[in-house]
DNA sequence: TTGTTTTTATCAACTGGTTAATTATTCTAT
DNA sequence: ATAGAATAATTAACCAGTTGATAAAAACAA
C-alpha cells in the first residue's frame, strides 16, 4: 500500500482539474485520449486507490451485499457463503454475512445492520415462512433474493432447489428398495424446508398408497445434529422399529446415526437413514449417507445473477423471478439396497 | 426499511441544526439532555439509519475488517470466520472474508481488494511462512493480526494456539498409551501448522528416546480430506503397519480413517489415528477422533481485541503483541486405550 | 476573418455525515 | 442589574469522489 493517492493529488500533480481526472479514470464523458493516458499513468505512479466510501456516498451504491444465514458453522451454509462470496466478487460485489441463529430478533437487528452498512441488496437464506421483513424491503424497491428458503406469500425473487421434488424422489427411493415404515424427522415448522420436504414425503407415500401415519412424523426444534441425536429415543421407542428414517437434513441425519449407534442399532442393517443437503461429510466411508443435493454452487451463482440484475437494472425492480433447481438424489449406502429387508 | 431518514431530515423536522442532531445522535460534545431525547425520539420515528459511507468518509474509518483465510468450506475456518465475525460485530466492525485457496497470487489480489474496500485492518489466517505481504502492510502502520499461522520472521501481532505444545502433548499421549511406531502426516511445508506440529511430534519422541524415523513422516499437498485419503496407500505399504497416525489436522485424519477402512483396517483396533483442530465432526460416534483443540473461539476473540486496539489506539501501532493460547488435547477413542496394543 | 460546431476541460453543487471555531443562551455571583 | 462563567446550539469547512452545466479551445465552414 505504501501511501494512497487521492484524485486531488493526481489533479495537483498533473495540473488537470479534479473532475477531469475523475473522467479520465472512469473513462466517462468527453476526454482527450492522450490526456487520459497521461492521467492513468500518473495514477498508477502515485498509487491511486479509489476511496470506495467516497464513491459509494456519491453514486449511492456500495457494491456490497448482505448475506443473511442462520449459522455458518453448519457446513451447508458455509458452502453457501463460499459460493455466494465467490460469485459476488466476480460480479464486483463484496459480501457481509451475518448469522441470525433462527432468532427473529436477531434477524431484524442484522437486517437493520446490513442496511446501515448500505448494502445494495440482501440475499436471505434464513427467512421463516411467516417472515415479512424481506417483503417490506422489496416493496420499497430494495433488492432482495431468497436463497434456499421461501416465505408463505411466495412473491419474492428466489433461488432454490425443488424441496418437495427432492423429498419426493428420496422417499420414493426408500419405498422402491423396500422400506415401508418410514419416519420423517421434521425440522422447525416455521421454516419452508421442513414443511416442503414433509410434503414431498407425503406425496411419495400417497403414490405408493401408504396411509400417512402421524406417529411416524417427529418434530425437532433445530436443524442441528444435537436435535437429531436427541429424537432417537422417541423414534425407537415404539412397538416395532421403523424401516427407515428420513431426516430433514444431513446434520440431523448424522445426529440420528449417532443416536442409533448408542442404542446398538447399526445403519443401514438395523435401520436406514437418509438426509438432505449433501454436505461433504455425508460422503465419509463411515457414514455414506444417502441424501439430496441442493446444488448450492449453482444456486449461489443464480442468486448473485438475480440480485445483480435487480440492483443494476432498476427497470426490473419489480420482477420476482423464481428460479427452481432440479434436485438430485445421491444414493450411498445408508439406506441399504433393494429388497435387503423385505 | 420503509424509507431512511438522513440527519438533514431530522434537522428540518426538529428545527435544530444538522450539527446539533449529529451531536445528539452521537452524544458527543455539549448537548442539552432534553433536546437530545427529543432528537433521539424523532430519529426513531423517522427511521433514521446512519449512512456508514458518509460517516466512514469523514472519520476516515470504515469499521470493516478483512479476514483472509484459505477455505471457508473447511469447517475449522468456518468456525474461525464465525467467531471472528461475531466478535467483530460486537466491537462495531463488520468483516469481509476472502478465501485464497493457498494461492499466493490470490492472496495478493484479495489483499489489494480488501485495501481498496477501505478495511481498517486485516486478520490473516492464511499466511505462508515466507509470506511478507503482511509485513509490508504492518510496516506502513496498517493494522494486521495473524491468526492461527505465523510467518518466518515472527514479528507481527498474532494470536494462536501453541501448535508445538499441542502436537507434543498429543504425541506424548500416543506414546503414553503404548504406541511406538507413530506416523506423522505433514501438511504443506510452507505453512507453519505443518512444521510446528512436526516439531512437537519430534519433541515428544525425543523425550521418549525414540529415534526419529524419516520414513514415518509423510507429506501431503493440502490440509484437505482428499490428501489424507490419498496418502493411506503409502502409509500402509511398509514392512509393518504403524501403531498410530498423527495427522496434521482433523480433515486429513478423517480422510485417513476413510482410506484405512477401504483397506479393511479399523480404527483404533488395527491402527490409531489422531488429528488436530477439534472440528465438530470429530466428535461423531463413528469417528470419535482424538485431537487437539485450537480454542478457536477464544482465539478469534483475542484477535479482534488485538486488531481493534491497533486500529483505535494509534499509539500502539507498533506493538506486536503475541498471544499464545494453551492447547487442550481431546481424548476420544480413535487412539485406543492404555496398553491395548503392547 | 468571423461565425458555428464539436471537442475538451473546468466549475460548482452534491452525497451524508463530523467537528473545530464561533455565537447565542442560560446560570451564578456580585 | 450586570459581568463573567458555563452550557447549548450554529456555522461552515471538510472527507473524496461524481456529474450536469458551462466555459474554453480547437476544428471547420462560409
Amino acid at each position: 500500500m505504501v501511501k494512497k493517492a487521492t484524485i486531488l493529488d493526481i489533479a495537483k500533480v498533473s495540473g488537470y482539474s479534479v473532475s477531469t481526472v475523475s473522467r479520465a479514470l472512469n473513462n466517462k464523458g468527453r476526454i482527450n485520449a492522450s490526456t487520459r493516458i497521461k492521467i492513468l499513468d500518473l495514477a498508477k505512479k502515485l498509487n491511486y486507490i479509489p476511496d470506495s466510501n467516497a464513491r459509494s456516498l456519491k453514486i449511492r451504491r456500495s457494491n456490497m451485499l448482505g448475506l443473511l444465514i442462520s449459522d455458518i458453522t453448519n457446513v451447508f451454509y458455509a458452502e453457501m457463503a463460499h459460493y455466494v462470496q465467490l460469485n459476488a466478487l466476480e460480479a464486483g460485489y463484496c459480501v457481509i454475512f451475518v448469522c441470525d441463529k433462527g432468532d427473529p430478533q436477531l434477524t431484524k437487528k442484522y437486517m437493520d445492520y446490513l442496511l446501515s452498512r448500505n448494502v445494495d441488496g440482501i440475499i436471505a437464506g434464513s427467512v421463516r415462512l411467516k417472515d415479512n421483513n424481506m417483503h417490506k424491503l422489496f416493496k420499497n424497491n430494495f433488492p432482495v433474493v431468497l436463497l434456499n428458503r421461501r416465505t408463505l406469500k411466495d412473491d419474492l425473487p428466489s433461488v432454490m432447489v425443488d424441496h418437495i421434488e427432492g423429498a419426493y424422489l428420496l422417499t420414493k427411493h426408500l419405498l422402491n428398495i423396500g422400506h415401508r415404515k418410514i419416519v420423517y424427522v421434521c425440522g422447525p415448522e416455521n421454516l419452508s424446508p421442513s414443511v416442503d420436504r414433509l410434503e414431498g414425503y407425503k406425496k411419495a407415500l400417497l403414490e405408493y398408497k401408504i396411509n400417512l401415519n402421524q406417529k411416524l412424523i417427529f418434530h425437532i426444534p433445530s436443524f442441528q445434529r444435537e436435535s437429531g441425536y436427541a429424537i432417537v429415543d422417541k423414534i425407537i421407542n415404539q412397538q416395532s422399529l421403523p424401516d427407515a428414517v428420513f431426516a430433514v437434513n444431513d446434520m440431523v441425519a448424522l445426529g440420528i446415526i449417532d443416536g442409533l449407534a448408542d442404542h446398538g442399532l447399526s445403519v443401514p442393517n438395523d435401520i436406514a437413514v437418509a438426509g438432505f443437503d449433501n454436505i461433504v461429510f455425508g460422503s465419509m466411508r463411515e457414514i455414506k449417507l444417502t441424501t439430496v443435493s441442493q446444488r448450492i454452487e449453482e444456486a449461489a451463482e443464480e442468486a448473485i445473477k438475480l440480485i445483480v440484475e435487480l440492483i443494476e437494472k432498476p427497470e426490473n425492480k419489480k420482477i420476482h423471478k423464481k428460479i427452481v433447481l432440479k434436485p438430485k438424489i445421491i444414493i450411498r449406502e445408508s439406506c441399504g439396497q433393494l429388497l435387503k429387508r423385505n
